[in-house]
RNA sequence: GGGCGGUUAGCUCAGCUGGGAGAGCACCUGCCUUACAAGCAGGGGGUCACAAGUUCGAGCCUUGUACCGCCCACCA
């Protein structure tokens, strides 16, 4: 059962437990979970990483949260699932692609869509698998038998059920709008794929001449090259300076149009000069007011970044350069009044960086506003609860102010829209299925749509498509809505509100309860880890040096939800030494179980032993009661004070000599059933934070059943509290501190025992000194302690300290320092004093005795009765030492 | 322009519904004490950003201010 001393290295070795374990939970199943219905369910789907990208510490700290909870819940006797899956990744992964390709200098083109595709798929498969073996070695206990992928044929089929279903509902249509064009990925972005930036710009006065008058009308603008697509300008319809033009005409520069001055309510006054020019075609706004006054669209900058035909002399020139030369015309021909310098917040590419055109083009779109009200009134009933809280604001800010979803994407590899077109008749056919023939005339003439849908439309089905949705499976009955969905901040827009409009839409109910949100890992510095910044840390790498279970715990603690984490290698070898220290322990439980068969919980425990077992148990508590409450760190915190604070610190410590055999056979054999009992109940509780230590430990351990992955949570029984033993402890434990500190600020080695005179207040005191006697000889290092209750006379030349109804005097003839003495005693009354100071201005106010609860009062009271009472204890051993 | 978060020891951060300021690291002193020097014991170090308010009592609640960070936004 237990190993010897020698085979146990004195230091833990990470590397060589890990993998072994994490194999033998595979084989035997234990990731794997069926619906069993008469368990209550538990589940969680993992955000699907990019099915060709690498674990980041992002993805470690994601699903380290996923793995406690699931692994909490599963001991907890749950039927706990945690469906695990990667996502396509449309436009990254078709990247990536197209760059290997350009490698052999070609284009995806110069392939075609079929062949370039398999190429696509081809690589999935070769690097596809990376981040699910990354996930391994972070010890995620998820069920890689029902492992998906967002293009996988179920899920396939999901999206374009749902496609169909909302396309013949009238909450898919295709149409001509204003869009966001990536002129790099050559693609359509959504709204929120770009990404604001300030930037230094200029404003540009231009003025336009009205046709049939000398007049003139000077508008401002940041983009002076869309001036060529102008069809209007538009004023304020109550702005005086203006009211006389509206409805006249005015002479477009350089390309000599005629074009409207209109008037609408969107035009400020107070900026600029009042009028704007407007470019219906290059500018979402313009795009609107177009609209409303009729204005034609004249795309004058191409999916290529130059400038069109439109655009006369221009065209195909770079639309930057055309910036700079239009300006230049315009000086030339002394139209250009003013420029300032202004900073404007330009759109860019959340991809490549690219700034985006703002262009009029025929997409696909998912109508919002239906989508989005049942998903606010989810959050507002308590449906759907944001954990930290805050964030439920984040979530309905975005969606009451929602604009429509475009949803095609220029790109080939995703999921490709399920609508064809007939050559011969016209007819758009939506459809689930691959149609053989036009509905409306029978030609087999038919094309599909060739634009793929936004890879965030596959990922908003996740919670259901997973489970076998359009399929009703006993999956999703049994785990729909799922229980708690843990991510990032910064995908609350991008996924969370749409698998939430999706679920509701589709499934008629949320697709879990809680939301739980953790922010972003950042450097030491406190800056965002990038690839441009070269900050980033491999968790991987990470992970070779110190061990998945230190990663995991390092990433929990000192961490409160939804705040940001600063990454620093101190805290890492902090982590790494506390694994060390449960191994160390755990090591010397070992060695003194060699001949322990099980048993003992008969003999009656020691003082230490109800200690540790109160202790235990109440950490227990708190380690369930912070997870409940997704206050992961906390729970954590609990756990390492216990384990080193009083478990290692003390309790080790105070059995010792009973496991030496300085004692009975019987007392022996009930340390060593303590010792097993707490620490393989402490391995249990942490281990849902450091999987494979805890089970190398457990294993060693007296114990049943295969893994402490199975084994029972240990919940924290309320009737092993103790709360006499624990008083009774606290007063021991003070007094060996109180000698400690003497022998420390008197330099005394620990080979030179000293003895101590202990005189208590009452004979109840004096009994649990007595009771506690041979562990403060022990820890404290004493030969001889004499017991007094109330000593009339105190010894002369030694050194005091005081607990709570004791005084502890060390006598050291010969070796006191009379100057350390004295200067240590005067610290402490003067420390004392401060208190007393803080507690009497309190009792003596007659608002507190009033108002205050009467129990606090008392515990105020009862504060300064003790401290007057120590007071007076230093001072009178001052007068003492100064021989007053 | 709006919203959110932060400001606590030299550093990085905890501090739950208001009732004696904490941890880790760093620092100082003494120790290889047969689990652990990745350790043990002891110690120093804080006007809890600032101001006002509520309260018997504020790190915690209210308001305002300053600085840092993040998010959202169609004033060209």
């Amino acid at each position: 059962m237990c190993s010897g001393k020698e085979t146990i290295p004195t230091s833990y070795d990470p590397s060589m437990v890990e993998e072994k374990w994490y194999k033998y939970w595979r084989e035997n199943g234990f990731f794997h979970t069926e619906v069993e219905k008469g368990k209550e369910p538990f589940c969680i789907v993992m955000p699907p990483p990019n099915v060709t990208g690498s674990l980041h510490l992002g993805h470690a700290l994601d699903n380290t949260m996923q793995d406690i909870l699931i692994r909490w819940r599963r001991m907890q006797g749950y039927n706990a699932l945690w469906v695990p899956g990667t996502d396509h990744a449309g436009i990254a992964t078709q990247a990536r692609v197209e760059e290997q390709i350009a490698k052999e200098g070609k284009t995806k083109y110069d392939l075609g869509r079929e062949k370039f595709l398999e190429r696509v798929w081809e690589w999935k498969r070769e690097y596809g698998g990376k981040i699910t073996k990354q996930l391994a070695l972070l010890g995620s206990s998820c069920d890689w038998d029902r492992e998906r992928f967002t293009m996988d044929e179920g899920c396939s089929r999901a999206v374009r059920e749902v496609f169909v279903r909302l396309y013949e509902k009238g909450l898919i249509y295709r149409g001509s709008y204003i869009i966001n064009w990536c002129t790099k990925c050559q693609t359509t972005i959504s709204d929120i794929e770009v990404e604001h930036e300030e930037q230094p710009g200029g404003l540009w006065y231009i003025s336009y001449p009205m046709k049939d008058s000398d007049e003139s009308v000077v508008v401002a603008t940041t983009r002076p090259e869309t001036m060529l697509g102008d069809t209007g300008i538009a004023v304020h319809p109550e702005d005086s300076r203006y009211r006389h033009l509206i409805g006249k005409t005015a002479i477009l520069p350089i390309i000599e149009r005629e074009i409207p001055i209109i008037a609408d309510e969107f035009v400020d006054p107070d900026f600029g000069t009042g009028a704007v020019k407007v470019t219906p075609a290059h500018d979402p706004n313009d795009f609107e007011m177009g609209k409303r006054h009729n204005l034609q669209q004249i795309q004058v900058i191409g999916l290529d970044g130059k400038m069109t035909a439109e655009a006369g002399k221009y065209a195909e020139m770079d639309r930057f350069e055309c910036r700079e030369k239009i300006v230049e015309e315009l000086d030339q021909l002394n139209l250009l009044k003013k420029v300032e310098e202004r900073p404007h917040a330009v759109g860019h590419c959340y991809r490549c960086g690219t700034d985006i055109e703002p262009l009029v083009s025929e997409q696909w779109f998912v109508k919002m506003k239906p989508l989005a009200e049942p998903a606010i009134l989810a959050a507002k009933e308590g449906r759907v609860r944001f954990v930290p809280e805050r964030f439920t604001k984040v979530y309905l800010n975005w969606l009451e102010n929602i604009r429509d979803w475009c949803i095609s994407r220029q790109l080939w590899w995703g999921h490709r829209i399920p609508v064809w077109y007939c050559r011969d008749c016209g007819e758009e056919i939506c459809s689930s299925e691959d149609p053989s023939a036009c509905i409306k005339c029978g030609s087999q003439a038919l094309e599909q749509d060739p634009n793929v849908l936004d890879t965030w439309f596959s990922s908003g089905l996740w919670p259901f498509s997973t489970l076998g949705w359009p399929e009703k499976t006993g999956e999703l009955e049994h785990f729909y809505p799922t229980s708690v969905l843990v991510t990032g901040r910064d995908i609350i827009f991008f996924w969370v509100a749409r698998m939430i409009f999706m679920g509701l839409e589709f499934m008629q109910d949320v697709p879990f309860h809680e939301v739980f949100i953790h922010g972003l890992i950042l450097d030491s510095l406190g800056r965002k880890m990038s690839k441009s910044l070269g900050n980033g840390v491999d968790p991987i790498e990470v992970i070779d040096n110190y061990g998945a279970d230190t990663l995991r715990f390092m990433l929990i603690t000192g961490n409160t939800p939804g705040n940001d984490i600063r990454f620093r290698f101190e805290r890492l070898e902090g982590t790494r030494n506390f694994a060390n220290k449960i191994w160390n322990a755990s090591r010397f439980v070992m060695m003194n179980l060699t001949d322990y068969a099980g048993g003992g919980n008969e003999i009656p425990p020691a003082l230490e032993d109800r200690w540790i077992i109160s202790r235990f148990n109440k950490t227990a508590k708190n380690v369930t009661y912070n997870l409940e409450n997704y206050e992961l760190g906390e729970a954590a915190r609990y756990l390492y004070e216990f384990i080193w604070g009083e478990f290692c610190d003390w309790y080790i410590e105070l059995v010792k000599e009973r496991l030496h055999g300085k004692e009975t056979e019987e007392s022996r054999k009930r340390a060593q059933y303590t010792l097993a009992y707490v620490l393989s109940n402490t391995m249990k509780l942490l281990h849902p934070f450091m999987p494979f230590i805890t089970e190398e430990i457990w294993q060693h351990l007296p114990h049943e059943g295969m893994s402490i992955m199975v084994s029972p949570w240990p919940e924290g029984k309320e009737d092993l509290y103790d709360e006499k033993t624990e008083k009774k402890m606290l007063l021991i434990m003070d007094i060996i501190r109180g000698i400690r500190n003497i022998r420390g600020e008197m330099n005394i080695v620990p080979s030179q025992k000293v003895e101590a005179i202990i005189s208590v207040r009452d004979a109840e005191l004096a009994s649990i000194v007595e009771e506690g006697i041979k562990h403060i000889k022990k820890l404290a290092n004493v030969s001889e302690i004499k017991i007094f209750v109330n000593l009339p006379e105190k010894p002369g030349k030694a050194a005091t300290s005081v607990a709570a109804g004791a005084e502890i005097y060390v006598p050291l003839e010969g070796v006191i320092d009379f100057d350390v003495e004295l200067s240590r005693l005067n610290k402490e009354i003067t420390d004392i004093c401060k208190e007393l100071e803080r507690v009497d201005k309190k009792l003596s106010n007659e608002n507190f005795l009033n108002k205050a609860p009467g129990e606090v009062v008392e515990k105020e009271k009862n504060k300064k009765d003790e401290m007057e009472e120590k007071k007076r204890i230093l001072e009178n051993r001052l007068r003492l030492l100064r021989g007053e």
